[in-house]
RNA sequence: GGAGGCAUAGCUCAGUCGGUUAGAGCACUUGCUUCACAUGCAAGGGGUCACAGGUUCGAGUCCUGUUGUCUCCACCA
């Protein structure tokens, strides 16, 4: 077969984006499904469709083609399916800013019809950045089926799903307090809340007491502003301080309102002064307390954080309202102090803001039904968390499950298919568009403003992209899918979801694996982020170093579930392996002559020791390989294919056969050149899932079978490629020149002198035709094989396997050689005597598998040759 | 408050079922214009596997505790 040459550079940006172009032209991303095999499916986490690239999609996207790539060449019928997600809030809040900025306008300026045209012209715009910015990584998604979540498709599944679980009642509508946002204008979840510690005050209160001046309640608070929504002030049932003020009436301060003192057991006595206020509709506990004891909610902050309690403080943000009140209560000498304390507050997870929990009607999905199921598939094992550590903050997480708050006061988003009737008040659930009231008749029917948390449409991504609610032939095809990929910060927003939501609606669960991956940090291990200005381009690196050896960074060096840093150097390294594959690959290119096939090899008998030895270690590499990607171990056999490539590929066999190699008519060199070239082809495609770009590039130019690398077959143990008695003799000759090699180094010769060798081995004949490479790897420049030598004048270097003798007159030193043997006898002798005692320990010998003790009887016999060299070597110095 | 991770060479990290003399990359030292590659080749130095116990024939690996560190969940005003 023709083969091509390859430029003398490696270069990534010359070949990426042209291999890329010809795969998708090619359709090889789309599977041809063929019943007789099985499949391989993944669902892509959908990024946001108006996000950027960062470094967590990147290994997120690269470890997910890693398998697939991997699988489609073993013969799966695979399939990924690419998309993106609308985000609800992250994309309001881009086009609300942008159309601040542009035009000084709010969304409540144009209007919701319009606005939301100026999302969808902002998604278009927007959109494929993100999808084009992903093929520059070399997935292989098959876009023929890329979705949205707010595509036709997926709203339909997205309506379905909440008629259906609003007619189970597992949907319901209530006054909830709910985590409120000021500035995202909207209620979010408790998943979307983030807490962090911050320095704040416990303001001490006194709540004078109705009808006996001078006495007071204290309360302490570290939110003052919320006094004003105040209805009780509860006190343990059992405190002995406050007994008698159960059931009296307080005066609130500063608004004169008469409130009671209740008794709770909500309340501690040993926190604070034992006195809380109780604002119901501010505060998730005091809402709960306030149920219990039928406390009215009042409510003196809106949605945007100011005050909307009647009088002074009325329009004042809540901070300047707290400022205002406190001075105010000091004034009027109610204020006991200040404490200073450090408590855990509230944000948005999107834009940072201090939460305000508000009473508001939202729509809830009842969890605790669906939660059993989810439940139940990852304690039988059903779905498997891959490392299994992370299946216990999943169940810890859902055995602790609240309703999930699903209404968002935004606009952009699946609209609730809620409708309202304003004659008879009927809410009527439908999932086609309502107009008449079915109950009275009447056409005063509006749509529920709110839409729906984005999470609610992700979480049924694994079928909804399938076709569903459509019986659809992916569905039977590819569900469930096989692996989610994703890190472990998502696990509650989404894989959670996820689970449940396929295992209701699909009665089967949405994936088998869950591959759990850690957060990409920096090179000092901070989290990268925008606000830090840590972050680093995946597409910058792509430029400058291409996406294998970004792909490769990523994928290497870490333990699944870690967290990883990442620094250029690690890319230069990377870089600098496929710099190395690319020139071993031109070496081997210019030797062929056009009669190879990388899929084949000579027969047998023409193999000489190197080869086998070669072929040896490939296909226990295959195997090696194979077992790990089976077990999601992406990092470990990685690792294992670079250091055949570069330690036995590159370094010992490259260089064991340029002597055959460089007499290209003969026999041997054809023998060697059709090994090579299948041992490359083979550690290609093994590499390919990883670097699928250098791999395509370097395979197209070698003879090769498939037209692409990346439907080529992936290699597969041989059992008969297996040579151990021919690895044993390669080992000893590679044991000797490192030997030599190590020798030489120590006493500062250098590789232009050649000198002479004489062996003295009982490996005879694995050694006879080692001349070769001794010449070319040891500096041999004769090489005999003796039944003994005289050392006289001569390095005597001991190996298990020979003592060889180079002549080297003046250099040698003897009473360094004498004491260099002496400490190498001191050494080996150690190790004899610590084998020793482990072979004599009888628990040792039978209770160790037997291979072991195989093994460590074997390394005593060839610690007990060396010692036996070593031994004649120093009788000879001491005569 | 609850749960979990991590602690191995100067740095960043591997170490799979408990079984070689504990490895790699980077950094460091020495030598090398060896006809694929200096983005390279060869050789080398560098480890109390956090600490203390325990289980075992055998522990970096399993168990208990301690210390340090990071994260998640919950949250008491």
């Amino acid at each position: 077969m023709a083969t091509r040459e390859l430029p003398k550079t490696y270069s990534p940006a010359d070949f990426e984006d042209r291999l890329y172009a010809n795969w998708c032209e090619k359709g090889y991303f789309t599977p041809e499904y063929d019943a007789e095999k099985p499949s391989f499916s993944i669902v892509i986490p959908p990024p946001n469709v108006t996000g950027q690239l960062h470094m967590g999609h990147a290994l997120d996207e690269t470890l997910q083609d890693i398998l697939v790539r991997y699988r489609r060449m073993q013969g799966y019928n695979t399939l990924w399916i690419p998309g993106t997600d609308h985000a609800g809030i992250a994309t309001q809040i881009k086009v609300e800013e942008n159309l601040r900025k542009e035009q000084g306008l709010t969304r409540h300026d144009v209007g919701r019809e319009k606005f939301l045209e100026m999302v969808w012209d902002w998604k278009k715009k927007y959109g494929s950045r993100i999808i084009s910015q992903l093929k520059k990584l070399g997935v292989s998604c098959d876009w023929t089926r890329e979705h949205f979540t707010m595509d036709e498709g997926l709203s339909a599944a997205v309506r379905r799903v909440f008629v259906s679980l609003y007619d189970k009642g597992l949907i319901y509508r209530g006054l909830r307090i709910t985590n409120w946002c000021p500035h995202c204008n909207t209620a979010l979840s408790d998943t979307e809340v983030e807490y962090r510690d911050e320095a704040g005050n416990f303001w001490h209160i006194r709540y004078p007491v109705k009808g006996e001046p001078g006495k007071y309640v204290i309360v302490a608070t570290t939110r003052p502003e919320t006094l004003l929504g105040d209805t009780a002030v509860a006190v343990n049932p059992d405190d002995d301080r406050y007994k008698d003020l159960v059931g009296k009436t307080l005066i609130l301060p500063l608004v004169g309102r008469e409130i009671p003192v209740v008794a709770d057991e909500a309340v501690l006595s040993d926190f604070g002064t034992g006195c809380v206020k109780i604002t119901p509709a501010h505060d998730p506990n005091d809402f709960e307390t306030g149920q219990r004891h039928g406390l009215e909610n009042v409510f003196v902050i809106d949605g945007t954080g100011k005050i909307c309690f009647p009088g002074k403080y009325f329009g004042m943000d809540r901070y300047e309202a707290r400022k205002v009140m406190v001075e105010d209560l000091e004034k009027e000498g109610l204020l006991v102090k200040i404490e200073p304390c450090t408590h855990a507050v509230a944000h948005c997870y999107r834009c940072g803001t201090v939460i305000e929990p508000l009473a508001s009607k939202q729509w809830f999905v009842a969890m605790k039904t669906l939660a059993e199921p989810a439940i139940k598939a990852v304690k039988d094992g059903d779905i498997r968390y891959v490392p299994d550590r992370f299946s216990k903050i999943y169940l810890n997480w859902m055995e602790n499950i609240r309703d999930w708050c699903i209404s968002r006061q935004l606009w952009w988003g699946h609209r609730i298919p809620a409708y309202y009737c304003d004659d008879c008040s009927e809410i009527t659930v439908s999932e086609s568009d309502v107009t008449v009231c079915p109950k009275c008749g009447s056409r005063k029917i509006r749509q529920e403003e709110d839409v729906l948390d984005t999470w609610f449409s992700s979480a049924l991504w694994p079928f909804s992209t399938l076709g569903w609610p459509k019986d659809t032939d992916d569905i039977r095809r590819y569900y469930p899918t096989s692996t989610l990929v994703t890190g472990y910060d998502i696990i509650t927003f989404w894989v959670s979801k996820m689970i449940f939501m396929g295992l209701e609606f699909m009665d089967e669960k949405p994936f088998t694996d869950v591959f759990i991956h850690g957060l990409v940090r920096d090179a000092q291990g901070r989290k990268m982020s925008k606000s830090l200005g840590n972050g680093i381009d995946p597409l910058d690196v792509i430029s400058q170093y291409g996406a294998d050896a970004l792909r490769y960074t990523l994928a290497s060096g870490n333990a699944p579930g870690n967290d990883m840093r990442f620094s250029t150097e690690k890319v230069e390294a990377a870089r600098n392996f496929a710099n190395k594959l690319w020139n071993a690959s031109r070496f081997v290119l210019m030797n062929l002559t056009g009669e190879e096939d990388g899929d084949d090899l000579p027969p047998e008998k023409d193999l000489e020791a190197e080869d086998k030895w070669i072929l040896t270690e490939l296909n226990r590499l295959i195997k090696s390989v194979t077992d790990n990607l089976d077990k999601y171990e992406v990092g470990v056999a990685l690792a294992e294919i670079y250091d055949f490539t570069w330690d036995i590929l590159c370094d010992w066999y490259i260089e064991l056969i340029k002597p055959r190699l460089f007499d290209r008519e003969s026999k041997s060199a054809e023998v060697a050149r059709k090994v090579i070239v299948r041992v490359l082809s083979d550690t290609l495609k093994l590499l390919h899932p990883y670097m699928p770009f250098i791999t395509e590039e370097i395979y197209l130019s070698l003879p090769h079978d498939s037209e692409s690398i990346m439907i080529a077959n992936y290699p597969s143990y041989d059992p008969k490629m297996n040579y151990p008695a021919d690895a044993a003799t390669m080992e000893r000759i590679i044991t000797v020149i490192r030997a030599i090699r190590n020798r030489r180094a120590e006493m500062n010769v250098p590789p232009s002198k050649k000198a002479k060798l004489y062996l003295v081995t009982p490996y005879a004949d694995d050694f006879q035709k080692a001349g070769a490479f001794l010449s070319k790897l040891a500096s041999a420049s004769e090489y005999e094989i003796v039944d003994n030598h005289e050392s006289d004048g001569c390095v005597r270097i001991v190996t298990d396997a020979a003592t060889v003798f180079i002549p080297l007159g003046e250099l040698v030193d003897l009473e360094k050689e004498k004491t260099r043997t002496e400490a190498e006898l001191a050494r080996v002798s150690g190790e004899i005597e610590r084998i020793g005692k482990k072979l004599a320990n009888e628990g040792f010998v039978s209770k160790a598998p037997a291979a072991v003790v195989d093994a460590e009887r074997e390394k005593l016999a060839k610690y007990e040759a060396t010692r036996a060299g070593l031994i004649e070597a120093l009788a000879k110095l001491n005569k």
